[in-house]
DNA sequence: TTTTTAATACGATTATTTTCGTACTAACTC
DNA sequence: GAGTTAGTACGAAAATAATCGTATTAAAAA
């Protein structure tokens, strides 16, 4: 799977938490918070489907897009790269980092707390 | 500080890995990974150098250069970036993301729990 | 049925990033 | 001192990404 761009990645978190989407609604999405023209989004969003990023429902007029690619498998390619660029190398030192970033409530680092010990438990 | 571009951030890591390096230094390295010439490394340097992203040294025919912005920061700002466009603002989920991808030893679980405990002393 | 609205398609332009060739020159070697 | 080597500077081309205008058309409204 091909590295989405930045923009590809708007769209594509956006359909990730729409689960399907047209167009419109992921435009109007978008201009909420970027100063951005409908025919932009729609091409690249046409981009996208040309990828094969995306896969979309022609029945109607206005077409619905779905993300063709795994969530998790692209946030793990896009941790994997920040890693190695960004970090050295050391996913541990990405994960203290942002961590540290933070500032998570006592609920927060609990979980994490949990997640660890089940991770240990997978171990053995 | 402006986000890094792609080619700007490799460099950027390895020289916050040395500390310091001739253009000659960085491309060696570069070219470890990467089938690149050097004159494109050298460019790239001085683009990063007129943005303020490095500094360097021009005493010796071969000019030494040096990371400008603080790495904690830019790696921050990275992250954060990340985690908006494709974590949904969760930094918790890239957090449990990074460490289910990475399979960490006992000592790396432990390390972090010791992080976790610290963060939270902090906040009291 | 005519008009208006709202959608897609898509080429072309613009902006950004990356790559490279060439000119120039300081330092080193013979 | 002449020639070679190894650097920088820099413009321009190539590649990639983002933006937009216009044509076309299906569907809805009048």
């Amino acid at each position: 799977m091909t590295k989405p761009t930045e923009s590809e990645l708007e769209i594509l978190a956006l359909l990730w938490e729409l689960k399907e989407a047209s167009v419109r609604q992921i435009h109007e999405r978008l201009a909420e918070t970027k100063d951005t023209g409908y025919t932009t989004t729609l091409k690249i969003m046409q981009i996208m489907h040309a990828k094969g990023m995306v896969s979309r429902d022609e029945q109607n007029r206005s077409h619905i897009y779905r993300p063709a690619s795994n969530q998790q498998e692209t946030q793990n390619s896009l941790l994997k790269n920040l890693v190695n660029t960004a970090f050295g190398g050391s996913a541990q030192n990405l994960v203290m980092q942002a961590l540290g970033q933070e500032n998570p409530s006592k609920e927060d680092l609990d979980e994490i707390r949990a997640f660890l010990d089940q991770l240990e438990q997978k171990k053995s």
